[in-house]
DNA sequence: CGCCGATGAATCGCCGTTCATTTTTGGTGA
DNA sequence: TCACCAAAAATGAACGGCGATTCATCGGCG
C-alpha cells in the first residue's frame, strides 16, 4: 500500500534529499524532518512513501547499487580483453564517484555501518558488485591474462578496497586531484602485478 | 577534573567494554548502559571518567591507534630494505587485527562514520598512520628498490584501503581463512606490481 | 565523623512516527 | 465551462518512547 504510489516524482525527491542529508551528517545524525525540508515536503508525507526512516537508507541503496551494478556491468561486457575490462570498470567507478559524490558517500560509508543494521540486505547487493570484479578477475586466469596463483576472490576485495578508500578520500576532500587519474594510476599497480607474463620468480 | 582521574583500572575496564559493545552494535546502536554493564560499573560512573558517549569514542581511538602507529613504527624501523619493511607493516597489522578483532572493527568502521563528527580528531591520528606507509614508500623510491613513477600517496592510500578491506571482511565473516596469508598475497601483488626492476616500461 | 568514589533511579530533551485536519485532484452533470 | 463533491494526497502539530545524562544518596576508608 505504502510500497508503490502510482504517482509522481515525490518518492524521488525524497530520496535525492536523503542522499544530501545523510551524506552531510550520517544516517544515524540525520533527521527526518531535514529530508522533508530539503525535499520540499511536511515531515509527515515522508511516511506515505516510506515506512520508516530506516526504509529510506534501504530504498537509496537498492535502487543505486542496481544502477551502478548494471553499469559496471554493461562496460565490462564491452571490452574483449579482460586487462580492459578492468581498465573500463576501474573508470566507470570513478565517474559515478565523480559525477555523484555524495551518493557514493552514503553508499560506501553506511555500508560499512551497515554490519550492524541491515547487512541482511546489503550484503546481496554488495556481493553482486564484487561478483562482477570476481569474475572479470578469474576470466582474465583463464584467459591467460592474469597470474593463476592468486585469489581472485582476495583480490577483488583488495582493488575494491582500494577504491574505495581512494574515492572516499577524494569525496570528503577538497577534490582538487583527478581521481580517473589516481583509479587508472592504482589498476597500473594491480594489472602489472598480476600480469601472467615471467613464468616465475624467486625473490628470497 | 573528570580527564584524569589517579586511581585504578576502571576507565580501562570501560574502555575495554565499550569495544565489545560498539563492534557489535555500532556506536549509535549503542547503549551507555551496555557499556556500563559489560564494564561492571553503574551507568552514573562512566560519566566519572568520560564526559560523554561520544568522548568515550574519542578515548578509544586516542589509545588504541597511538598504540597501533607506535607498534607499526617500531617493526618499520627493524627493517633495511623497504620491501622488507612493507612486509614487516602488513604482518603486523594483520596481526593486530587477528589479535584484537574487535577494536579493529570499531577502528576501521567508526573511523568512516567520523567523517561526520569527530573527523577534527580522528583526521590527524589516520594521518600519521599513513605517513608511516608513505615513507616506506618514498624511501623505496629513493633506494631504488620502487618505481618512481608512481604517487606514493596514492599507493599508501591504496595499500591501506585494499588491507582494511581485507581485515575487515575477515573481522565480519567467520575467520575461517588465514588473514596474514592473505595480507602478504595482496603485498606481494602491490610489491610486483611497483617493483623498479626492468628499467622502466612507457604504458601511455 | 568527614571525605570521596560509586550508585542507579529519575529526569529531560529529542526525534521518529502518527493522525486529525486541510488541500488537491479529477470525475460528473448542468 | 463551471460548480460540486468524494476520494486521495499532503500537512504539521502533537505524542510517546527512548536513552544520555544527572544528582541525591550510599558505603567504605582513614
Amino acid at each position: 500500500m505504502v510500497e508503490q504510489p502510482k504517482n509522481n516524482d515525490k518518492r524521488e525527491r525524497i530520496l535525492a534529499a536523503a542522499v544530501k542529508v545523510f551524506a552531510a551528517k550520517g544516517f544515524y545524525c540525520a533527521r527526518v524532518s531535514e529530508v522533508a525540508r530539503e525535499a520540499g515536503v511536511a515531515d509527515g508525507t515522508i511516511y506515505l512513501y516510506f515506512n520508516s526512516k530506516e526504509e529510506i537508507l534501504r530504498g537509496l541503496f537498492e535502487e543505486n547499487m542496481r544502477r551502478l551494478i548494471d553499469g559496471l556491468r554493461g562496460v565490462v561486457s564491452e571490452e574483449e580483453r579482460c586487462t580492459a575490462k578492468m581498465t573500463r570498470l576501474v573508470d566507470a567507478y570513478c565517474q559515478f564517484v565523480h559525477n555523484e559524490p555524495q551518493l557514493a558517500e552514503v553508499l560506501t560509508v553506511e555500508l560499512r555501518e551497515s554490519g550492524k543494521f541491515m547487512n541482511e540486505f546489503a550484503a546481496p547487493l554488495f556481493g553482486e558488485f564484487l561478483r562482477v570484479i570476481i569474475d572479470v578477475l578469474l576470466q582474465g586466469q583463464e584467459r591467460g591474462e592474469f597470474r593463476k596463483d592468486y585469489s581472485a576472490r582476495t583480490l577483488a576485495r583488495a582493488i575494491f578496497g582500494a577504491l574505495d578508500e581512494l574515492a572516499l578520500s577524494w569525496v570528503m576532500s577538497t577534490r582538487r586531484w583527478d581521481l580517473k587519474a589516481s583509479g587508472q594510476e592504482l589498476l597500473g599497480v594491480f594489472l602489472n602485478g598480476m600480469r601472467d607474463s615471467a613464468s616465475d620468480e624467486n625473490h628470497s
